[in-house]
DNA sequence: TGATCCAATTTTGTATACAATCTTGTTGCT
DNA sequence: AGCAACAAGATTGTATACAAAATTGGATCA
């Protein structure tokens, strides 16, 4: 198999660092499942040096786990970690919404709109995966406007890990909330209502905390022990 | 996580990764020095292959800048990124330091007092970049005991940063100022009153953040370019 | 003298080969 | 049959070799 790599992008790596990733994101790619390096060496064309290097990065950002002669296999976030999770967006986003609101600029409030069209769209159109990525995007793109590009690489990674947490916690129901919530906080931050905005960030990801089943292990165990044990 | 190496402990790479990131962090290695591959590797008898994973590994803490076909060099943190370092810290800590005070245990308060101790002998012992660093692990050790694994990590990302930042932008004046707010801290969290330590840990950021000089470049400019020309 | 082009050197990017480790299937013993 | 030790296979960890790119120094020419 071979690439059709883009010709504008020379980091190979980076490549497929993201096409991994997206599959990740696009739940193509089910929690758990072992990323062999030949293998996706040579789905991608490249040698495993390339896609040692890939899959580092993807465990930096928690998106795979690295066992030792083990291998590589996509990450499967504990119900602690869930939590952890959104505790961190918690403190992070709202905050952010807010200094949005404060900077944002008529480009960047049709740019939003266009993340929420298109996550409609794909909605719409049966596609899932590519709208909670989106959704996902929307996010970010939030704390892009803000000017602030550390706090948007902190989401950008928690915002990925979400993506597998839903994969593995989500329970059916209530998947039209999310864009009912985004057009929401659309108009606060557009309208520059930072405390609106803020406050909507907040029960927006308070929403989606609620809507996970984090009671107990929802699919897979994390060890045999634990799952068999007494 | 970053912590100097134990012998007990296998993956070489993380090994090279700690021992740069200790040095950086105090002040051995100054921001824009170029870190070689072959000389790295030499220094510490391994093959470029670990060298470069251990690279990466920095360059996603933002510790090291990895430019492509240029090589690896210590980061320097422009004003712009240090204040969002800051920003980010001051969303995230204070909040912490209040979890912290909720939970935490009479082993805790030990380990927390420890680290000041060390902290103060190593300042006492003229040794300030150790000293730094210990003060860095203080406020990771914090987020630890919130039990807040994601947020502990992404503190000790930002503290690592910070250490850059000081590097570059410290301006010389209240060094003792520090342990001061960091016996405060322990007070705080320790008596369980955690309203108090999440306005001290705010404080504490924020005098932090006032006695940098980020008017300007403080020492070494990003390019030429912008340093010689018109 | 000074500028431009070209070659030599150095350094990084990638592929491949070999070593170490883990998994797994088989064999032999009790 | 059941268990343990062992060996074969597969997969990751590391080193090295080669290719590509950038920097550097010198040579040529105006």
């Amino acid at each position: 198999m071979q690439v059709q790599a883009d010709e504008t992008e020379k980091d190979v790596g980076a490549q497929v660092a993201a096409r991994l990733a997206t599959a990740i994101h696009e739940h193509r790619l089910a929690p758990g499942m072992k990323l062999s390096e030949d293998e996706v060496g040579e789905i991608f064309g490249v040698s495993r040096t390339v896609v040692r290097a890939a899959l580092q990065r993807l465990a930096h950002l928690r998106l795979v786990d690295l066992k030792r002669n083990r291998g590589a296999f996509v990450a499967q976030p504990t119900v602690k970690e869930a939590r952890e999770v959104f505790e961190a967006r918690a403190l992070l986003e709202p905050r952010t919404a807010r200094s949005a609101a404060e900077r944002i600029t008529p480009t960047d409030t049709r740019i939003l709109q266009r993340h929420i069209d298109d996550e409609h769209a794909a909605l719409h159109a049966g596609d899932t995966g590519r709208a909670l990525n989106l959704s996902g995007q929307f996010h970010i793109e939030i704390a892009r406007i803000a000017d602030q590009a550390t706090i948007a690489d902190f989401i950008a990674q928690l915002v990925s890990r979400s993506s597998l947490i839903i994969a593995l916690y989500w329970q059916r129901r209530a998947a039209l909330c999310e864009s009912q919530a985004h057009h929401a906080l659309i108009k606060a931050i557009s309208a520059g209502d930072g405390a609106r905005a803020e406050e909507l960030m907040q029960s927006h990801l308070l929403d989606l905390l609620t809507s996970l089943d984090l009671r107990a292990h929802s699919s897979a165990p994390q060890s045999l022990r634990e799952a068999l044990g007494p």
